[in-house]
DNA sequence: AATTAAATGTAACATTTGTTACATTTAAAA
DNA sequence: TTTTAAATGTAACAAATGTTACATTTAATT
């Protein structure tokens, strides 16, 4: 019935045939959209499960200075504002509009409630889910709370290094969308990289930055 | 037998008589602990509930600059880390640290995971704290994303409103914690202060601020 | 009332970042 | 290949914030 379930992360571990039974006592509605409908505005009370079946979503998070702070894409299978449906504040935290057509499957929250006691992995990976989601925004802070460019940029380098990659970190994104991601201005960066490049830290190329010290990175970070 | 869990946003809705007959069938253990012990590192695997039964415990989340951004202090009886058991990253996000003596109950994940099952309402409660835990951090990266400091006192002042008092929000930090509080230094949020004063936006006593003009603020916020 | 500590006001200067504008390079499209 | 658009380099200047140091006020303590 609903196949492209069987992959999402919330009924992960479940047969095709124990996500249809599991529909089966459930009450729920599928509801097509097209590309650029606003989905949900942030604030709007969220009082039903929203489970992506098909198309691309984007969820934005628009500051008081109207600036758009992307936070996420989702791609189907997956659920929509997880975070939001328990907790005391059960409103949208951003607006929610449509990148292509598609379509959602909806719940209301009693149901959902109902199918998580019914079955305790989809429970377990409804907990991983929202506490994941729990996690991603404290690695968020981690990074908002860091003060200076220079510090962002030896923070992503040092995300980005991990695999024992001798040094060299492959670029997939330019200059000019990294400075969005950080929130700064695009010449404020560039300065940044290019001082850092000046004093022997490292070497940015189009496709790859090579740390050239590993040491002086860490200072910045404060070891 | 833990009286004082009847009170926990965990057991909510539950009677004394209910809780105790929940934790028959589980395995756990009580800890004790001293005012001014580390309980947990940050990334420590988090691989048990611990519940706080006695004492204050502290959470500061220490970025690389060494720098203590606290995030948050506890009172039992309450759930420690309770977004960190669930998730692909189980570890802990802060340092955590006694305020007091007190004592703990230690619940291993497993155990966790069936006190859910067994209990629909406790299970109900969890994804609630859980959720608000994911919610709170949303409203901390939304001021994290603000730029200016005048933008972080007429966010904080907006915040405080609320109630029909008048444009008068009372205070109980000093200028000095509240500067702790925004990430930036006291003379500078002060500066930024006598700014807003000279124009006219506010007034600034030791234990209250008039807000003169409402029009400014949300204009500093981008309406 | 006198003393002390904390909070707040103030100022000069350094540092960082934003703003704006344009040049140059690189990659993609025609 | 030529053309075009995007990405990157560069620079002068403005704005915001940090740094440091000290004065002044307020609250708490003795």
């Amino acid at each position: 019935m609903f196949q492209n379930l069987v992959n999402s992360p919330l009924f992960k571990g479940l047969s095709a045939e124990e996500v249809d039974g599991l529909f089966l006592p459930l009450k729920y509605q599928v509801k097509h959209f097209r590309s650029g409908e606003m989905l949900a505005q942030a604030g709007e009370e969220v009082d039903k499960a929203m489970l992506l079946l098909e198309g691309r979503l984007q969820g934005e998070m628009v500051d008081f200075a109207g600036n758009s702070l992307k936070i996420e894409e989702m791609d189907p299978p997956q659920m929509v504002a997880a975070a939001f449906l328990f907790g005391p504040a059960s409103t949208f935290p951003v607006f929610l509009s449509a990148k292509s057509d598609g379509k959602i499957l909806i719940l209301p929250k009693k149901e959902f409630t109902t199918m998580l006691c019914l079955e305790p992995r989809v429970m377990v990976n409804y907990l991983n889910i929202v506490s994941g989601k729990a996690q991603f925004l404290t690695g968020k802070i981690t990074f908002l709370s860091l003060k200076t460019i220079r510090e962002k940029v030896a923070y992503y380098l040092m995300q980005r290094m991990r695999n024992g990659e001798n040094g060299v970190v492959s670029m997939d994104v330019t200059q000019t969308s990294l400075a969005d991601l950080f929130g700064v201005t695009r010449p404020s960066l560039t300065r940044t990289i290019l001082d850092m490049e000046k004093q022997g830290i490292l070497a940015w190329s189009r496709d790859s930055v090579t740390i050239l010290s590993y040491n002086t990175l860490n200072e910045i970070l404060g070891r």
